[in-house]
RNA sequence: GGGCGCGUAGCUCAACCGGAUAGAGCAUCGGAUUUCUAAUCCGACGGUUGCAGGUUCGAUUCCUGCCGCGCUCACCA
């Protein structure tokens, strides 16, 4: 709507200085004047042109003005301050197509891969995984809402030094046999009646002390990992049984959030299917790698750094060898964890010449984003005969923190020395800051600190050493503080609905939470913050959608029905003492071009400040106008219809953020 | 040392590809017909956008140099 008439007037401009000044802009940018007042458009192209016409920008502003004709949707053009053109729209045409709502971009075929979540399977998730996977999440929804097919993975390492860890933990520290390690997993009493993957949390950080005691224990660990990774032994058996039931921790804890996956691809199964001995073939077939001959990295297979002088300085490959290089294989014949990466993301794009084989999982039951429920795969050497296919997708969006930037970047530039420019252009790694805790976060949760880190602006949370507020207990202290405030206000309702609402209002505050900060900002976690109710909050949102619904309770009228009647648009929208509410129908009819802009940026944050926007200018109508003691009746349906658009859209824009609002508040 | 990122109100953060008076929330203070439920609304207070230059009609945004902070760069994963 708002973006469709955006594009229409752009390429009206576009046309119009063709003809008449023969100049082909790059860039006809459009932005909102600071208030619709002043219009609903802007332009700021006739600054540019005024270089290439040699004419003071607002002469030419007011040449385009006077020449251009009509265009269709615009009421006029105004010149406005040195150079500005300000659109007004036909605020009634307008309106009345956003109250018709259809315009869904049409689905492309191609299919996109996001992977998100990927936490090390030995311990609780914590509030740094939440961040990604809810990151993840909402950018899944973003895509969907724009009419493109979703896959959705969560890699699951585990075979890697981590799960290594715990197992050394069980049979080592804890001096465990393997039919007590599988009690401990089927029975939570050896466990204290903790969750196996919270068992796992204080086991974790206590091996990591254990190493610290002697040689011998650091020496154990190495051990563990390589009996892991060669599988067909114990060691390996209790890996598999330890991970997998802390993984399905990990799927409940998200599906509390309403996170759902598609396929669990798992790195035991690139190594038993040697998906390795196919890239490393393509690799040395293509000269990505070569066999270093000298210095510190003789004997391992390598490669050259992007951006790096050695890879763009002929000079300075023949001074010698190139120790800056990424080791990709070690001198003795085991693979780097970038090298089985760049395997697993061949295998992405399709462009491996193997594929997993697939078994169900794991059963998410029906819910409002999947009806009749889903089911989830995981991978497996030999899978069942039936099943849904992944990979080979065209463009894939790897949801990782920013820490992981430069393993990142050897996989992209491996893709494109192996001359696949195609598939490494449309490989984005979605990166995002850490969450971190306060020094006053670390103390309340009792961590004795540094004197250092209490000077810090924040502290980072560390599995190893069990640093960190994790995944349930937030969400649980969410719901305890959101149920508390429920039980204050509605005392008439049932204890158990009350709960019910307060699930709700926890979730809209943990997502909107950790979607309002834009990605490359470091959150410095604080139970304050968080768990916060008021002001620019999921729960605000949430709020709003509550109260429009409360209107047409009391009105006994239905907001979507309301917006198929004959309603008298132009009363309520036209004329400047209408700006107010006029002001809402726009930022309403917003959310598509925000949709794409949050896309198109990969930056979810902005969808987030959007929706906090619009629920804003709601409440500003709510408290403006009432509705519901208004005594012209035409003018008390137009309110109405306004109420229902407001609601629409917020309901929409916080769907896509994996948030829903409650009945009643 | 190289790479990536950050520095904006007392605090936490925004600012669309460089655009109109740099905006929100929290905190503080003052107010809102006992109403479509106040998880709300209105107002006040609060800024040399780290510093110094440059480019531009216009710079929080782009460039250069400093200062400060975080992350990262292993034959660990």
């Amino acid at each position: 709507m708002y973006r469709e008439l955006q594009s229409q007037l752009v390429q009206h401009v576009r046309a119009f200085l063709q003809k008449q000044y023969q100049v082909e802009l790059k860039n006809i940018p459009v932005e909102q004047p600071p208030s619709v007042e002043l219009g609903e458009y802007a332009l700021t192209f006739c600054f540019e042109l005024a270089k290439k016409l040699r004419k003071a920008p607002r002469k030419i502003a007011e040449e385009i003005v006077a020449n251009i004709g009509p265009i269709p949707g615009i009421e006029r053009l105004e010149v406005a301050g040195g150079g500005y053109i300000n659109a007004r729209v036909d605020r009634a045409q307008l309106a009345k197509k956003i109250v018709s709502g259809s315009t869904e971009s049409a689905p492309t075929g191609e299919k996109i891969l996001v992977e998100h979540t990927s936490i090390n399977p030995n311990k609780a998730a914590h509030i740094g995984h939440l961040r990604n996977a809810i990151l993840g999440d909402t950018f899944v929804r973003l895509l969907r809402a724009d009419g493109r097919h979703v896959d959705v993975q969560n890699y699951i390492d585990n075979t890697g030094v981590q799960v290594a860890d715990v197992v050394v933990g069980l049979m080592y520290l804890e001096k465990k046999s393997k039919g007590e390690i599988e009690r401990l997993i089927t029975d939570p009493a050896p466990r204290g009646n903790q969750p196996i993957d919270y068992y796992c949390w204080d086991l974790y950080a206590k091996v990591s002390g254990w190493y610290e005691l002697s040689p011998e224990n650091k020496q154990t660990r190495l051990k563990m990992l390589h009996e892991i990774e060669a599988g067909n032994n114990e060691a390996a058996e209790i890996a598999d049984i330890l991970s997998t039931a802390i993984l399905r921790r990990h799927l409940e804890t998200m599906q509390r959030l309403g996170i759902y996956y598609d396929f669990l691809p798992r790195e035991s199964e690139i190594l038993s299917l040697h998906f390795w001995d196919l890239a490393f073939a393509q690799l040395k077939e293509k000269g990505v790698l070569y066999l270093e001959m000298e210095g510190k990295n003789k004997g391992c297979w390598v490669m050259k750094r992007a951006g790096t002088k050695a890879a763009d300085s002929e000079a300075a490959e023949q001074s010698g060898p190139d120790e800056d290089a990424k080791i990709i294989v070690r001198s003795n014949g085991t693979v780097t964890y970038v090298g089985k990466d760049i395997a697993y993301h061949l295998w992405k794009f399709g462009l491996l010449g193997r594929d997993f084989g697939y078994r169900r999982f794991f059963h998410y039951a029906p819910n409002p984003d999947y009806p009749k429920g889903h089911e989830v795969w995981i991978s497996a050497k030999s899978g069942e005969a039936d099943h849904p296919h992944f990979g080979g997708v065209s463009a894939i969006y790897n949801v990782i923190d920013a820490r992981q930037a430069d393993p990142q970047n050897n996989v992209i530039e491996a893709l494109r020395l192996l001359g696949y420019a195609e598939q490494a252009a449309h490989y984005t790694h979605l990166s995002y800051e850490m969450v971190a805790l306060t020094p006053r976060c670390a103390a309340e949760l009792g961590y004795d600190l540094l004197e250092e880190d209490k000077a810090r602006a924040f502290i980072e949370v560390s599995g190893r050493k069990g640093f960190g507020v994790k995944a349930d207990d937030l969400l649980d202290a969410l719901i305890a503080s959101a149920k508390r405030e429920v039980d204050l206000r509605r005392t008439e309702i049932a204890d158990e609905e009350r709960h019910t609402i307060a699930q709700h209002v926890a979730i809209g505050a943990l997502r909107y939470f950790m979607l309002k900060f834009t990605k490359n900002s470091v959150i410095a976690f604080d139970f304050k913050e968080a768990l916060s109710f008021e002001g620019e909050t999921g729960p605000y949102c949430q709020y709003s959608v509550v109260r429009a619904g409360n209107i047409f309770r009391k009105a006994g009228a239905d907001p979507d029905a309301i917006l198929r009647e004959n309603i008298d648009l132009e009363n309520i929208v036209t004329g400047s003492e209408n700006d107010d509410i006029w002001s809402l129908w726009l930022t309403a009819a917003k959310l598509g071009l925000i949709i794409d802009q949050s896309i198109a940026t990969s930056e979810p944050a902005y969808l987030a400040k959007y929706a906090f926007q619009l629920a804003q200018g709601f409440n500003n109508f709510y408290h403006r106008h009432h509705i519901l003691t208004e005594a012209d009746e035409s003018r008390k349906k137009a309110l109405l219809a306004t109420a229902a658009i407001a609601r629409r859209e917020l309901i929409r824009a916080l769907g896509v953020m994996g948030i829903t609002a409650p009945s009643v508040m």
